[in-house]
DNA sequence: TTGTAAGCGTTATCAC
DNA sequence: GTGATAACGCTTACAA
């Protein structure tokens, strides 16, 4: 902690210009070499620092992303803030972040907030996205970027995984190595993902021509570990699967465990494929097979397109899509 | 996006009182209860919010907390995120991430960059603390609080764990169930954890009797998983150690890995213990021992210490030490 | 208690 | 290109 700080005017009384050609100078605005030495030397004698607020006021830019996601916890979202402080970094930026909770009311708190202008611009993680999303979108005075699923009649960029698509997937998968009941656990249907990778599952079901069975449906009530475990325990206690799909990482994370407890071999007897490709996979035993959603690419698309659109406000609203494509590790191998 | 933003002037206006007693009213400095009725209802009405680079500029304070850890995707961090965040939400303020990837260059121009105002204190995690971080601290306009080894010389709060006695305590424990060939992975020897873990196993050692074998350390180049695996690898080429003590839980799934594909039984052959107890603990298989430093208790503590410091500047600088803690679970069981 | 008015430290808009 | 000067939106003495 020290004391008085130096202020332009400062630094533009030692240079001997006005404070108007001293912010000039500093903000990189063609000035006179002689006019541009004399102030960087002085700034630099000085210790001169820009004050953040002051400069935000006058501005309008303050220099700051937010994200808000569901939980800081989950390592998908610890890879998404991985790769947005990277982009956010290289502009020059700042990242605020949100754990939300997945709590809805949260979510909408931190658009409203926006109001007070905190940031520049916000990259939204949200489960359960609504017409209050929309409508709360709609009154922000700077951009959003919504990753998750694009919203009929907002006017917001947004980043979508083709989940759907890769759950089915990985349900053609377990099919071609000679899996036949092939379960799904899922995290909350009413979830954007949870409804997305349903569907993903029973389209795979029906491309490869297995019936879709109520005794093989186990949901958790959250896409957490524990729930995984709670699910797989559930449904080891009917007709055993040869295979576990798992809505994601997490839940997958939770199978593993509970297979383990009964005893039974993976990929031997069951085989388990998660979603997310996230750090897990490679940490856990056997290593797990898992669709990769693309997340760092998402975060990194959202950022980016959320700075040019700091930039640019006025273009049209973007949306795009990230593939998914299954990784194949240890956990589903040949069956026994 | 929306278009004119209502100032306090546009409230202060169809409240018919002045913007300071809009101000007051807003701000819940007293006002007679019908000011305080119109005001409040007028901002509903305009659907006000103040903005944040004006009213901290004029007051000082950003109502923001810096975060400045070695990297977002080491659980450790993330576990310390969140405890922070539930401190930083409870008292209305926000928080601001940095992740710095363990350089001390970019520490530092973290702390230098506090010199702009951007938020009222940070809260650092370095794994190299030097003269340079004294030095720097010093001219920061806003408290710091460290998480790490308390700096000598410098008037910063500052919050510990005992790693030392935690990896001594591991020793122990291991000697006890009956290892007697104990290796340790360790990371860099050069940071604060490497020195200080080293010197724990040291003490575990003597505190057995158990004699401190060169061919039983390794050193990881970094505390992550890769590092641990690879290390651990060198050391089974070795004489084959008993137990492995790992000097965060990152290099302790290395291991576990590295041992898998040896064919080791764990903790049959060999025992594995980790240090952080973080959630990794439960997810790797078998459920890894580890010595819980404390992580979430550490960042809350160092939280609350920042906002007392933020209020009351002048308080004298305290180190707070956080106990560790084994955590036992399967991969410490007894030998075969 | 309330209103008046003076900043907080910058950046943007002018004439020059 | 440069220098006055007026905002930016708010908080806080100070006087009433």
């Amino acid at each position: 902690m020290a004391d008085k700080r130096p202020t332009i005017t400062t630094v533009a009384n030692l240079a001997n210009v006005s404070v108007a050609s001293a912010s000039r100078a500093l903000n990189g605005i063609k000035t006179t070499p002689d006019v541009y030495e004399r102030v960087t030397e002085a700034a630099e004698r000085v210790g001169y620092v820009p004050n953040a607020a002051a400069s935000s006021l006058r501005s309008r830019r303050t220099g700051q992303i937010a994200f808000a996601m569901p939980d800081v916890a989950n390592p998908i979202y610890t890879a998404m803030v991985a790769s947005i402080q990277e982009v956010v970094r290289a502009g020059g930026m700042r990242l605020v972040l949100h754990s939300t909770g997945g709590d809805v009311d949260e979510e909408l708190a931190i658009v409203r907030d926006l109001r007070r202008r905190f940031a520049d611009g916000l990259i939204l993680v949200s489960l359960r996205l609504s017409d209050d999303h929309v409508a709360e979108l709609g009154r922000s005075p700077v951009p959003v970027v919504v990753i998750g699923r694009a919203l009929r009649g907002a006017r917001v960029d947004t980043v979508q995984a083709d989940s759907r698509r890769g759950a089915a997937e990985a349900v053609r998968h377990l099919h071609a190595s000679g899996r036949r009941r092939i379960a799904f656990v899922n995290g909350p249907l009413e979830t954007v993902p949870g409804a997305q990778r349903h569907e993903g599952y029973v389209d795979g079901l029906r491309a490869t021509g297995l019936a879709l069975e109520e005794s093989l449906l186990e949901t958790g009530e959250d896409f957490m570990v524990e729930p995984g475990r709670a699910a797989t325990a559930r449904l080891l206690q009917r007709e055993r699967p040869d295979a576990i799909l798992c809505a994601n990482d997490l839940l997958a994370t939770g199978a593993l465990s509970a297979l383990h407890d009964s005893g039974l071999a993976v990929p031997g007897e069951v085989a388990v494929v998660g979603m997310d490709n996230s750090a897990l996979c490679d940490v856990v035993y056997p290593r797990l097979t898992s669709v990769d959603l693309g997340a760092a690419r998402r975060a990194q698309a959202a950022a980016e397109l959320l700075v040019k659109r700091i930039e640019q406000p006025t273009r049209r609203a973007r949306t795009i899509d990230v593939p998914a494509a299954l990784v194949v590790r240890e956990s589903c191998g040949a069956a026994a």
